[in-house]
DNA sequence: GCAAGTAGTTACCTTTAGGTAAGTAAAGGA
DNA sequence: TCCTTTACTTACCTAAAGGTAACTACTTGC
């Protein structure tokens, strides 16, 4: 990602470089809910996501601590995720950014009821 | 980009697709900072990114409703960027992020300091 | 008449991200 | 004997993102 260059510049660049791309805040939503979640599991919750690029997301978050995996070679093997210290503290920001989804995301419903039903009336800007 | 199919799954999703990718989020940062940049002083600010680039980033985030762009025709012309207010609810999202990322930055180079000049102890996990 | 200056656009090319599909290990059950 | 299960890995292919470089408009100043 072109975001990996620049980690030195900004420290924002750096953890937005961890955190961003798809699926992955999606990952660090679903482990900050529910704690520990298998591999199986995660796929499941992920439906159009390939195995190949969940193991790919979960191996950079690995490597950049914000997740724990834990291997277990049972047979099949059992191998659960959760967030590390580092990962769970995302959770603040993570919350804020919901919370604005959220919001926009009702003002553009009522705005779309409001255009196919209402008077001319629109917030501009 | 693989984000804009599931913004129906998860409204957190059409936010990350909105604001990710490569400069968008130093761009608002920016903007957020300044308050309204021209241009040339974007591009001065960013001296790595191509004008192609930065036109298209804030196209996007014109389409989106963060971003205004003011275009007076003169010559040559003069085109200024802020944020709307929409771009402006980013703020607290956008300053916690950098908390973390500060402090994290911060425990990285303690960390880096400490590997090469003391005692083995390292935080774990 | 020519260069400068702003804010782009356009064409072309390369790189990379991501998708699909198939293969793998190892033990247990039918 | 072979299928099943889990958690991947590998190989191959395609679409799209991004880089570079050249071109545009229009007027002022030399």
């Amino acid at each position: 990602m072109a975001h990996q260059k620049n980690s030195n510049q900004c420290p924002m660049e750096s953890i937005l470089g961890q955190i961003m791309g798809p699926w992955t805040p999606y990952i660090l939503w679903l482990l900050d809910n529910e704690k520990t979640l298998r591999f199986g599991e995660l796929s499941a919750r992920m439906p159009d996501i390939s195995a190949k690029m969940l193991t790919d997301r979960l191996r950079k978050l690995e490597a950049s601590g914000l997740v724990h995996r834990d291997y277990r070679p049972t047979v099949p093997p059992t191998v659960s995720y959760s967030l590390t210290k580092r990962g769970k503290e995302l959770h603040g920001v993570l919350q804020g950014l919901n919370e604005v989804a959220l919001r926009w995301d009702v003002e553009d419903r009522a705005q779309e009821a409001n255009r196919s039903s209402g008077s001319g009336i629109a917030a501009a800007e």
